[in-house]
DNA sequence: GTCTATATGAAGATAGAC
DNA sequence: GTCTATCTTCATATAGAC
């Protein structure tokens, strides 16, 4: 946690503002967005926002570290599906592609990715808290599924499987739903993309005949 | 060609603008970009500057169209390679990670994307110019192979095969790129990249034994 | 700490001389 | 058409009353 809070702010407008400082930052991006803006959507003066946060830069930073606090939760959760690893990868797989094309999802790496060379330790960190932690998930799982006899990654190694998986799920709809701004993905496509990363990955890695 | 040129303007001043604009823009983001920096690296003056285009927005748009004129003819000269699969794979693979690794590919990706929610044309103009262009670069590959019995690919389609060899391809190096501004990925790392992606597609979909 | 009012600077865009 | 100088608007940030 590397911002600081007011000595003796008032909770509710300190989270009333971290909260809107979100929706315009996520929203407008860095450099288009206002103090105006955040100021009036908090329903705070423009004091008050000075008195929590140094400036714009030290609001901005606090705003996306708590972004990725919530995309680091989000992907913590997942983890915990159990079964077969078609079952799993493809819960896996499904879950991390709800959170990576929701509006906040697709926002906060739009914002984060645009920002990289003025905020770089702030893009590592998304890097670190979103896809790197993703990524060792999935390591687990695949460590596990070699053990058993599942599949052989030997090829490429455990952490670049792991890689690829992710490649696969993310594939064409991150994409597509970054530069088609307005569309949103039905249930029915998330659906298929997500077959289709599993059953070629499978086809790809697995040692098991009907996979083929 | 949406952007209208000047009446009689100089020919050497107006691709001055142009030029100093794509610095600009592509560095700092539409923005954070000031008519200001521009004018001033093109040598003109402001007036100049507006005589050739209405205004800030204007000029973004004429820029973007000519950076993804740029990346589609850079795509196009990538198809003429021929050979056997795996070879014309590697060759489209490691075409298409300079373009996008590159440091004017990844400014334009960054700046496209974040802008993606003002500029919802501009974006799916850079869809259509670059990875549409490029996905059906390798369609028409693909197709050929299936023709020649080397891949089967039947279980997802043509599109959604090259599809996801695109995504194998980009893989964790876009993101790491986009993440990771200062650093520079080495040639060793590009064919690393390359090699996997090509050898997993192989994997999933070549009929021939030799590459399982 | 919180508000109203304001200072200060810079942005986009234009007017008028040549 | 091109330049210098300027207008208007709006941004971040602060000063002073309560």
């Amino acid at each position: 946690m590397l911002a600081a809070t007011s000595q003796t702010m008032d909770s509710e407008k300190f989270s009333a503002i971290l909260d809107a400082a979100s929706n315009v930052f996520l929203q407008h991006g860095f450099s288009a967005a206002t103090t105006d803006m955040i100021q009036k959507e908090a329903g705070v003066s423009k004091a008050t926002l000075y008195a929590g946060f140094p400036g714009k830069e030290a609001l901005f930073v606090a705003v996306i570290e708590r972004q990725c606090s919530k995309l680091a939760d989000a992907v913590d959760d997942i983890v915990l599906v159990k079964g077969g690893l078609p079952q799993t990868l493809t819960a896996i797989a499904h879950a991390y592609l709800e959170i990576i094309l929701s509006p906040s999802g697709l926002s906060l790496f739009r914002v984060v990715v645009s920002e990289a060379p003025r905020f770089p330790e702030l893009a590592r960190h998304f890097y670190l808290r979103g896809p790197k932690l993703m990524s060792d998930a999935v390591v687990g799982q695949l460590r596990a599924a070699t053990q058993d006899g599942e599949i052989d990654v030997s090829t490429v190694g455990l952490e670049a499987a792991a890689g690829l998986f992710l490649s696969l799920v993310r594939s064409e709809g991150q994409l597509e739903c970054l530069t088609h701004p307005q569309a949103r993905p039905s249930g029915v496509q998330i659906d298929m993309w997500v077959r289709i990363a599993v059953e070629t990955f499978l086809k790809a890695f697995s040692l098991r005949p009907e996979h083929r």
